[in-house]
DNA sequence: TTTAGATCGTCTGTTCTGCAGATCATCTTG
DNA sequence: CAAGATGATCTGCAGAACAGACGATCTAAA
């Protein structure tokens, strides 16, 4: 987690409203096993997209061999669950069991509060005008991470 | 470096422009000791703000021990000196050297130079439209991490 | 003044995370 | 069927950060 340079304008804001946006989600997520990427793994479980672990993890930035143990970690605690992949003994497909969708709405509830109390200090037309402005900067901001369907579609 | 969820609007976003950031910021810190917190310590010895090491790894929000060996590489390429404090012996008052007000200056011009590549998208009045609004959340954010010198002043 | 406690910077040892590489089972291609 | 690629897992290692201890020094109370 590196921290920008305090000087920069952009910089410095960006990153102070990044780490308290953060902060604040980490503390929703403090429970999850894995943290924010349990949740994005028991989001992915969710939306049944039912690829390897291996495109899982391109997919989210992690390491393969990182991705074995967010794994074990959430299906320990029945979140989760491996199965094995009809069309290639070799793969597991996830999917999420009931628990695990029951947890990630009311997680996914808590970001939201989140969200909503980062964007406090600003009026409703602002903090549209604020995601716009983001969206559009994200849009050309060209990372793997958060494009993932563009580089490895399932 | 924890990422946020993907699903929420703000978070994705956020979390998108600010990781192109860093990724370009990095790249410019790289040749720099101790990298981005690196470019933080020395722009405060150049402040010449002359706090203990203890406060200044307090509102870098890094250990103490971190800030050690950053201090220690830093001087070891010659960018920093330590100097003992002549009101407290046990102290030690950190300085730029000339090489490290010079590297400061092209560093800093770099990192504007990256800012000014994340904006390209958006039109002048877009970026100062953004600026406004990010400032406006950050300055409600309580982050110690950049509001050093309400918590902990020189 | 003397003494007890706090503080500064450093050092040591430990823990944790993530990566490279090897491994085994399986799929695919020739 | 043989040879290579691929999926998931495991092992070992390297780097970073933390807790705790330490010597030196400052500060405040007796």
């Amino acid at each position: 987690m590196p921290t920008p340079a305090v000087e920069s304008d952009l910089g410095w804001a960006l990153g102070a409203v990044f780490r308290g946006y953060v902060r604040a989600a980490e503390q929703v997520l403090a429970g999850l096993p894995g943290g924010p990427r349990g949740y994005q793994v028991l989001t992915t479980a969710i939306e049944g997209e039912s690829c390897s672990q291996q495109t899982l993890a391109h997919r989210l930035g992690v390491d393969k061999t990182v991705m074995t143990y967010l794994i074990d970690d959430l299906e320990r605690t029945g979140l989760v669950e491996r199965r094995p992949d009809p069309t290639d003994r070799r793969a597991r497909l996830l999917s999420a069991t009931d628990a695990g969708h029951r947890r990630h709405t009311e997680t996914t509830a808590a970001l939201h509060a989140v969200e909503a109390e980062v964007l406090t200090p600003l009026t409703p037309t602002e903090r549209e005008t604020l995601r716009d402005l983001l969206r559009k900067l994200a849009t050309h901001q060209g990372d793997p991470t958060t494009h993932p369907c563009a580089t490895n579609p399932c």
